[in-house]
DNA sequence: GAAATAGTGTCTCTTAGACACTATTTC
DNA sequence: GAAATAGTGTCTAAGAGACACTATTTC
């Protein structure tokens, strides 16, 4: 084992869970260490660079550019990190469909992941609940996307982020009325069926943010 | 300065935002160093115990007993600390209204919060936000309060938490169809107006969790 | 009585979700 | 033509929020 990969003492680890829809499914990218075991890509966390900055460039090593969209997750520390880490500071970030990715690092579903230590296990299976909460207030399902995307598949985005299906008619009526896209003049044929118009994100309005918990709201 | 106070290398701190209603707004308890300045509690971070423990010690430490409600927030390690931690786990914590408190630490508004180090405040500035993230899918409103509260109590803090007024009836009504409380036998009168029957927190169904973005969801 | 707080019944207007279409492509 | 996908108009049942009350206390 390298020097540089050797745990320091009261190591901690910057652990990223990347996500990107891949074959019409959520899928998280797996890397394996020297001795063949799958593990969530790492880095241990250095004193010149704040983390953030760490899990991103961690990411942009992987897929070779800067992922649309990155956040702190809350820490786990409890359970064995694969390589010893005494804390890890997850970070859960998102690309577009077309990412590239290093040799050895290859994407699995969220709902199917080979294999991991405990702790990046868990680190993993709240990475979903990260994106749920943040959807609401952050553009997660477009970044998911390719730039320009059909109304398809944004739709398809918030099915697999909030894991159920939509309705298609309602789901536009409530996209038209966030402003949150426009269209572009082009068009995309699949193949098949009638080819669907491109959009982009752009929001027009303060994004509104609907609450969860529907206690009715007084008005104002 | 103490030897224990004293801060290691590459340190981590644990940082704390101990929320409770008092005088009928949301606060949280600052605390003071020995130079006079304010902070928000802290503990180093131990190898023996995993940080939520050592999370749940400072709060208890604090108040005298168990936090009602404790949760990782996302990691904070830009800015800087005020004794100069390396890396900030920050926990929020929400506990009831009656709660002791040290020598030493005082409750200050959430929203008219003393001079703070800069990370500390941003911390402080993001445990709302932490709240509301929660506040769907765990019962944090109830835990702002007694075991037995009035539907008022209850309005007042699911208000405070969203930052914004409820309607009353409208209000009853949802907590109605949410199974979530049930009454008791008490009545509580504050001396003017009518008595209020007093409720306890007991979910009767899995908790539904009404997601935010409001993309019509298909039927089943 | 007035003032204050607790608690409810009804009405209306919005909208989520269902349903039923039409439109445009490939085969 | 059939099959597949894109996109829309209408209907209905549910419910948010408004309004207007009644009920029970202190003064």
């Amino acid at each position: 084992m390298s020097r540089a990969t050797q745990r320091p003492r009261g190591a901690v680890s910057i652990d990223l869970v990347l996500c990107a829809i891949q074959a019409d499914r959520l899928q998280v990218l797996v890397t394996k260490t020297a001795g063949g075991d799958s593990v969530l890509p790492f880095a241990w966390n250095r004193p010149d660079i704040v983390p953030e900055q760490a899990a991103r460039q961690l990411a942009t090593a992987l897929i070779g550019r800067s992922p649309a969209w990155l956040t702190a997750a809350p820490v786990a520390a409890f359970k064995r990190h694969p390589a010893g880490a005494d804390l890890s500071v997850p970070f859960v970030a998102v690309t577009g469909p077309q990412a590239q990715t290093v040799v050895g690092a290859a994407w699995h579903p969220l709902d199917a992941l080979p294999v991991l230590a405990p702790r990046h296990k868990a680190i993993a299976q709240s990475a979903l609940e990260t994106l749920m909460l943040h959807m609401d207030t952050a553009p997660v399902a477009f970044r998911l996307l390719a730039p320009t995307f059909t109304l398809s598949d944004l739709q398809r985005a918030y099915e697999l982020l909030l894991g159920r299906r939509l309705h298609k008619a309602s789901f536009r009526r409530a996209l038209q009325a966030a402003y949150l896209i426009e269209p572009t003049d082009e068009w995309r044929g699949e193949g098949r069926g009638r080819p669907a118009q491109l959009f982009r994100y752009a929001p027009r309005k303060r994004r509104v943010v609907h609450r969860g918990v529907r206690f009715d709201l007084i008005g104002h």
